[in-house]
DNA sequence: TTGGCATTATGTGTATACAATATGATGGAA
DNA sequence: TTCCATCATATTGTATACACATAATGCCAA
């Protein structure tokens, strides 16, 4: 069973209740570790089951996802995990380094020894999850790693939108991102989080956008479609006939 | 009655319900119109008459406005118009900036003549409002104007986020909002969207910036507080006694 | 009066019943 | 077989009933 450790304890803003909070986090949480991979149903009635709830409670997570965007509901045909097209999948980065660059000069600014500390921890997570094979945790703690640089920024907006930032790339990393080692960002966020410890902004926004192009260049987005058009996926098979 | 031009068309993602969106865009547009003030309780029972529907719709109104953080959920006591504090608006202003910013070169690359005919319509309606002495409608349009201009950047998250923040400043500008003639922000607006159509880039940032800075110095955020805080109110009371 | 407590009332939180809609199956006709 | 219509089933959409928490009222005692 996963620690919940993100979601949870990231919880700030709206006055929401409990109960929601744990079902939205756990289906949230299962989505960034592509437990529920994109394109999934996801059944009111089974949900409810699975957490001992009514429909209303699953509904308002569901409803919760769905404006960030990482579940669409769909008008009388319920809701599935979000798969971002290869257009949504660009648009999502071109925002992501829009936001990225502001964090992160915000969080040379604000960032404390404490939360600096507590990124470290992370960071050290997300290798052992990374050795250990367990890649969806592993992707998941590199998005807690982004989320708790928003929050060190000491921007709630900017927080509140790379929360749904970070949960479209963990899709659009699940749908797009070709087999290849990890190891490399893992060094990214170490170096990135010196830079800021040591308040060199140049250094930090330099590492970030780098950073940022390396996780794009091992998606397959400007490339050919993967499996998305079955045309050309069946295209040898047509060459046979003719 | 209001035209609810701005929230009922710019509806795009989240596949949502006709009715709830109806509601939702009536609230919206009151709460930028001033018609419904920071810190107005919104009851559930009375807006479901209203409206003539259940609570279960309204409640997903809420909502969804408290996603968007222009409405406060506070649990077991129902939901208000968000009243930011002056912290509160800090943050969103900054994030302002960094979001037009994008937003203003994105739209230079991707307007079309047809959104910049349409900008200028927005311009001369906003235009009208003020003459016409309707502040609250002014607001809103202005507010649709900022929410028109990251549509043209054709950037779906920036989009929605723009939404947010938008939201936002206009609750901002009623709390804080110091009595003055606003004429010079239609102006601003026009030489703005010329500057886009001329796709100039560096004028249109660098008119943004301004912009936004003239707005933000029309507002009472660095100086002494409204009030908020009581013991300010009331430091010449406590020094009579002492 | 004033302060504290019990009671009442209002309104929110959740579950559930029912209606509306989409999905899948069945069967017949071309 | 293939296509279409019809029906059966499953799932979502909405309203409502009830449970529960908070706020308001009134009462009594000091």
């Amino acid at each position: 069973m996963s620690d919940l450790s993100s979601s949870v304890e990231a919880e700030g803003k709206s006055g929401s209740m409990p109960q929601d909070d744990i079902v939205y986090a756990h289906i949230f949480d299962a989505i960034l570790e592509r437990r529920l991979p994109p394109g999934t149903k996801l059944n009111e009635e089974a949900l409810g089951d699975i957490f001992s709830v009514s429909r209303t409670i699953i509904r308002r997570a569901l409803l919760r996802l769905s404006h960030e965007q990482v579940v669409v509901i769909r008008p009388n045909r319920g809701a599935v995990v979000a798969s971002p097209s290869v257009e949504e999948a660009k648009q999502v980065f071109i925002a992501r380094h829009t936001l990225e660059d502001a964090i992160t000069k915000l969080a040379v600014e604000n960032a404390t020894t404490k939360q600096i500390n507590h990124l470290r921890k992370l960071i050290v997570a997300e290798n052992v999850a990374t050795k250990q094979g367990d890649l969806g945790k592993a992707i998941r703690l590199s998005g807690e790693f982004h989320l708790k640089l928003a929050e060190m920024s000491g921007n709630a907006p900017l927080f509140n939108f790379q929360r749904s930032l970070v949960s479209l790339s963990s899709l659009i990393i699940a749908q797009y991102e070709v087999a290849t080692s990890t190891h490399c960002v893992l060094d990214e966020h170490s170096g990135l989080l010196d830079a800021i410890e040591a308040k060199d902004t140049e250094q930090a926004c330099l590492l970030m956008r780098e950073h940022l192009q390396h996780i794009e260049s091992k998606l397959n987005l400007d490339g050919e479609t993967v499996s998305s058009d079955l045309h050309v996926v069946f295209s040898n098979v047509l060459n046979k006939k003719s």
